[in-house]
DNA sequence: TCGATTTGATCGGACGTCCTACTATATGAC
DNA sequence: GTCATATAGTAGGACGTCCGATCAAATCGA
């Protein structure tokens, strides 16, 4: 798990030859998106360590709570993509993955002959909640940032999206 | 390029979900991981486009800056996957690419025949600068976010890769 | 009503990431 | 000096993401 940590920060590293380079009007940014990348790649790799023991991976996860948070369990491939912000292929990937797995199942869409309806089994709606209650207490609960961090990245984060038109 | 935003934050109503369920003492974990893996989407995506003109991905542009900041224009394989915390098998990945572009060239290291140097070529510098250039102005020099975010930004992302263990 | 357009889903391909396994070389211990 | 261990790089495979193209079904417009 640990590789050893190096001895400065290369964040900061490249902020400096930015700021030397005469790019200063850019570095806020390029530390920004680069701290982003890296915050979702060490973040990730905690999250799927704590799904691994039920054969999940944080996209699946979602698909699979998306479904468990839904009135009938089930809803249409299309809104699933909407609703995670991933394309449609993606979720014809992860619907796969998840039928061969037995969490969930397709169904025929009752009016438009076009769509499909992914639908949580029992096995699925279990898995779901067991892998609930260790991403919980593994990860989410604490995370290693104080709850102020917590609250502007949240903030912050909300800002972005909307900037770019995640929502209205 | 623009899918129709939502009527409402997805991420929100998730945190809704998880407190409705008694899940509270986790909520702010999973929307802070939640808003980092939406926000790294939409800004690679960003990244990407800007990049697309020159035959490069966010990856690949990283690892040709970084040659471009080295003294010698050249870097084991091994130091860059340490920089850029990668895989050694990604490392090699983007070093199979980018040579296939001509960007830049594998030689041996002088000193450790197991080792490998990659190195900058004419090409390789010229795309990097002209990529560098489009880049901050499309991308690092307005990202939509104020100064104050850009900062706190920073400074969460730091301290958390701090607690991870990517530097000391 | 009937043709044109849009929409839902899938296939094939590219990309970058990771992991395990493997080879070759270097290093350390005795 | 020799053997055990660690390190550098690569091959093969899995995963999730995206894009372009495709096909069928729904919807719109005249």
């Amino acid at each position: 798990m640990a590789r050893k940590p190096l001895s400065f920060d290369p964040i900061d590293a490249a902020a400096r030859q930015w700021t030397a380079r005469g790019w200063e009007d850019a570095t806020a940014g390029m530390v920004a998106v680069t701290s982003v990348m890296r915050l979702q790649q060490l973040m990730l790799s905690q999250v799927d360590t704590a799904l691994k023991p039920f054969g999940l991976t944080f996209a699946r996860y979602e698909l699979l709570m998306l479904l468990s948070f839904s009135r009938t369990g089930s809803l249409p491939l299309r809104v699933i993509g909407d609703r995670l912000q991933v394309h449609a292929t993606s979720v014809t990937n992860l619907v796969d993955k998840l039928e061969e797995q037995g969490l969930i199942s397709r169904r025929q869409h009752p009016q438009d002959r076009r769509a499909t309806l992914a639908e949580l089994t029992d096995a699925g709606n279990d898995v779901a909640q067991q892998a609930t209650k260790a991403l919980n207490t593994d990860v989410f609960a604490d995370l290693g940032l104080g709850e102020r961090d917590l609250t502007q990245l949240a903030a912050i984060g909300r800002r972005f999206r909307r900037v770019a038109g995640d929502f209205s």
